[in-house]
DNA sequence: GATGCCGGGGG
DNA sequence: CCCCCGGCATC
């Protein structure tokens, strides 16, 4: 892409490379870094995107005004766009307080659920202070400084004194701005930012490791990156993942996905519609289907509470999980977070249903076949909230949403090619808890078939496996399959 | 004998 | 769940 074009559209000049700050994150996504230094450099964003090359892969810096932030990696051509904005929206929208108060994650609304790993929203809060609060959805609004100050987007500086204190999870948000001026330009920038996150181009289905890249490739990147991530997914190296969020919140993935969702809810984006849609450009079909339904299922953990309104699960989250007063129509946004929308196909609503609760499937269906564009869920799950009718939306959607998450990329199990025969050889999906144990779980929805032909073995394979390839001295080497003495899933057949 | 991996079991 | 391993089938 022409950054500069870009740039030029926003009507803003590309200044130089920033020099501080070191959240860093990889992916293809120069344009928005070029827009990010001109609209840092216009007071318009307080931080930046740089990137730089690194063994074939691009690092990427966001750079805040003061202090480091987070660091975030992402793997070989692996990225897209959305998941960089993402994830530098994720970060940037990370006020200071919500360093310091657990559970706080109320403004973390648009982070990718399907390719920020299960500790995303832990990394917020071990930011350092100095991260500029920044509202990509609405660059006009004020945004808060850890050292106390708040200042406009644009870059005026207000005292504490001057602009009235904000919950840790709460921005205010106009619901009906007036653009104009400078505003516009601030706007532009925004919107080219987040346009630019669902640019088709950094969003290319190729782009899906287990659907599309060829074995050699993802076989030469398991060899080159054993540990690392192969499967598209990208992950924080924030020095500390293991800080716990209080109170108890969801699984972080589970809220991971509930950011993203609710980035498009109509109930819980406290934007309002004009706003959001302005901003990404993307009227989101809610029901794309007529058999489709919306619902919202909590996410606290062990509470699989799912409500047909947006109010009612709020007002859930609110009075039975946060404490708050029932009565109350108070709102922080925090709840927000701890629910998410989900589709469900009213055609097998029980089914939906059922999934939910600890019931033993009784529907015997047909096998569903998968195909392999299936076969990564965060992709689809992604696609089909950018409002691209997925392939079988209603399969994704009933799944709960703790089906997405981090994916463990050094486990062979999550070998794409081998994923219909692990489906029906009844073999769990260890590697890939998210993606594929979506697919595994419908499908034990819809067949509660016992394993096939137990007693036929399979027939030894031809390719050499993990064990030959790299010998008893590599072991390390070996794909977890083969470590434990099941079946290879590196060198699949 | 080496290899592949199913089934079972420990933590 | 993650991991290991006995044991069996196959090469």
């Amino acid at each position: 892409m022409n950054s500069k074009r870009v740039v030029d559209a926003v009507g803003i000049r590309v200044g130089g490379a920033p020099k501080h700050g070191d959240f860093s994150c990889r992916g293809d996504f120069s344009v928005v870094c070029d827009a990010s230094v001109a609209a840092v450099e216009n007071g318009l964003l307080p931080a930046v995107f740089t990137r730089k090359t690194d063994m074939g892969s691009v690092l990427y810096t966001l750079v805040v005004d003061s202090g480091s932030v987070a660091e975030g990696r992402k793997s070989n051509g692996l990225s897209s766009g959305g998941e960089m904005l993402q994830g530098m929206e994720k970060v940037a929208l990370s006020g200071p307080k919500d360093q310091r108060e657990a559970g706080s994650t109320g403004i973390l609304k648009r982070a990718s659920p399907t390719h920020c790993p299960s500790h995303c929203p832990t990394i917020h809060r071990q930011l350092p202070d100095g991260l500029m609060l920044l509202d990509i959805r609405n660059p006009g609004k004020r945004v808060e400084l850890a050292n106390g100050f708040h200042v406009a987007a644009h870059g005026q500086m207000v005292t504490p004194a001057e602009g009235q204190s904000l919950p840790s999870s709460y921005i205010p948000v106009p619901r009906h701005r007036k653009p104009s001026g400078h505003a516009d330009k601030e706007v532009m920038a925004a919107t080219v930012l987040t346009s630019l996150s669902t640019s088709p181009l950094v969003l290319h289905p190729s782009s899906t490791p287990t659907a599309a890249v060829p074995e050699p490739a993802w076989k030469e990147a398991l060899s080159a990156s054993y540990s690392s991530s192969t499967s598209g997914n990208w992950s924080w190296d924030a020095s500390d993942q293991s800080v716990p969020s209080t109170p108890s919140p969801p699984l972080s993935n589970d809220a991971n996905k509930s950011f993203l969702l609710s980035s498009q809810g109509e109930d819980v984006n406290e934007d309002g519609p004009e706003s959001t849609h302005f901003l990404f450009e993307d009227p989101i079909p809610r029901k794309r289907k007529n058999s489709m339904k919306v619902m919202f299922k909590c996410l606290w953990k062990n509470c699989e509470k799912v409500l047909s309104t947006s109010s009612g699960i709020q007002r859930h989250v609110r009075t039975i999980h946060l404490g708050q007063m029932s009565d109350s129509d108070y709102s922080d946004g925090e709840e927000d977070f701890y629910y998410t929308e989900i589709e469900v196909n009213m055609d097998s609503l029980s089914e939906g249903l059922s999934s939910l609760t600890p019931t033993s499937p009784t529907t015997a269906g047909p096998p569903p076949v998968f195909p392999p564009a299936l076969a990564h869920i965060p992709r689809s799950e992604h696609i089909c909230v950018k409002g691209v009718p997925g392939d079988a939306p209603s399969l994704l959607s009933q799944s709960a949403p703790s089906t997405l998450c981090h994916i463990r990329t050094d486990h062979a199990y999550q070998g794409p090619l081998s994923h219909v025969r692990a489906v029906s050889t009844g073999e769990r999906r260890q590697a890939v808890p998210g993606a594929n144990s979506t697919v595994n779980k419908t499908h034990a929805l819809t067949t509660p078939a016992p394993k096939p032909a137990l007693g036929t073995r399979r027939p030894r394979g031809e390719a050499k496996k993990c064990r030959k390839v790299y010998g008893m001295e590599k072991r390390d080497m070996w794909c977890t399959a083969c470590r434990w003495k099941k079946a290879c899933q590196r060198f699949t057949d």
